[in-house]
DNA sequence: ACAAATATTTAGTTTTGTCTAAATTTATTT
DNA sequence: AAATAAATTTAGACAAAACTAAATATTTGT
């Protein structure tokens, strides 16, 4: 597998949470920041070695074999970002980029050594699930605090939107993994909601709600 | 710089034994394992970038930009060795394959932060010198034992050929780095070498004289 | 149901890094 | 100083991964 393979069978694993559904040519060159005629070449060569299924015009899914791949590397991608932050002390919001290169580092008796180093952690520093090296996972049951219901309490588990500048909001907003959450309002016309977090009241926007995950305490 | 153009640099850099020297088209593909017409394609490449001096049929030596950019590669090399073989717990005669890997990473905030985790460590596993961020390097005075004249003590600090056989032997036969080692005799017929090490005698051919390099503490 | 808009694929190029085969230059013999 | 051998470069091809522009398929709006 290349680099650019990796990449690809990554995205589509993304893109569809996890779960077989079809995924769009457009959706994944949006992600990717590549063009649809690109994609469209390499979901061929992804058909070929049997790690798709793909239909012309109908979109595409991970084979068994795809979503095996997948998930090994979305292990290794979480097992590194551990390692940037908790060995090397790198803050949350900037291992991404690094990670994205280690991830694709061969050799399973490395990773197996590093999870091992690392005390075997379930998550990593976002709150995301760590897949086992047999591709099993804690189903999380977090949901973004946009689908929940006013009076929820939950726990900051993790975020859908890991972009820098996302990030950086919430380091300015002292919202950190961890941190208990509740639900106190929503407003219909633009989607905001006002939430109680460390103490303290606070609204923040649709965008902020659709993009950070609570493990759900309490659900009536 | 791409992954490829790097090892090219890196392979230079050895061939010439940190040196500034000349170096053959047909050594660094006989090195890399390629043939030597990809091998021209790649030096002009590396000229137009100012990275060596290369003139047709003259062979090629590293310019100052490239001497740094070598430095820099093998700095971040020898760092993974030393993360491999002191945190993860890898066998000295195990790392090579996957610090091949990890020394394309691009991060310059990792690798400060990975040198400094380890400790600032001034050698790799093999004994081998680390350059500084800015490029220094401790010059070290080893020697093969092979160039050593009879009589010569001193400590095992690493290895010419880093290939697995030879590591292998070296474990089968206990010799570690970090060992003191005599040398009692010269065959001048087949270049064989009787050597003192951890209490007992033994001969080593020619073969393993010209690979093992000491680090001499007396010289007479 | 049909036209317009949108999504997707195809065709043809480009860049990087590799290769083989042929040509050329340099080194070594006689 | 040729002749031969060895080293090196050139020419032409290929695979991977990307792109643009054009063609085709699907979806949507009326
Ligand atoms: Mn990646
Ligand atoms: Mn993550
Ligand atoms: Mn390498
Ligand atoms: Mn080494």
């Amino acid at each position: 597998m290349t680099l650019s393979e990796e990449d690809y069978i990554k995205t589509i694993y993304h893109l569809a949470k996890g779960e077989g559904h079809s995924i769009t040519t457009n959706a994944i060159a949006d992600q990717m920041e590549t063009k649809p005629s690109s994609v469209t070449d390499m979901l061929k060569k992804l058909s070929d070695k049997n790690l798709v299924n793909y239909k012309k015009y109908k979109g595409v899914s991970l084979t068994e074999k795809g979503a095996i791949t997948a998930l090994s590397i979305v292990r290794k991608h979480r097992l590194w970002e551990v390692f940037l932050v908790d060995k090397l002390d790198f803050a949350w919001d900037e291992v991404h980029e690094v990670a994205e290169q280690l991830e694709h580092i061969k050799s399973d008796k490395l990773i197996d050594k590093l999870d091992n180093y690392l005390g075997n952690p379930r998550v990593d520093p976002h709150g995301d699930p760590i897949p086992t090296k047999e591709g099993a996972f804690k189903k999380s049951v977090k949901k973004l605090i946009s689908e929940l219901p006013v009076g929820c309490q939950g726990v900051c588990v993790g975020v859908n939107d890991s972009s820098a500048a996302f990030l950086k909001f919430l380091d300015k907003n002292r919202i950190s993994l961890g941190d208990t959450l509740t639900i106190l309002e929503k407003e219909d016309f633009d989607g905001s909601v006002s939430i109680a977090i460390n103490e303290k009241e606070m609204r923040i926007s649709d965008q902020i709600a659709s993009n950070l995950f609570l493990e759900v305490l309490e659900n009536k």
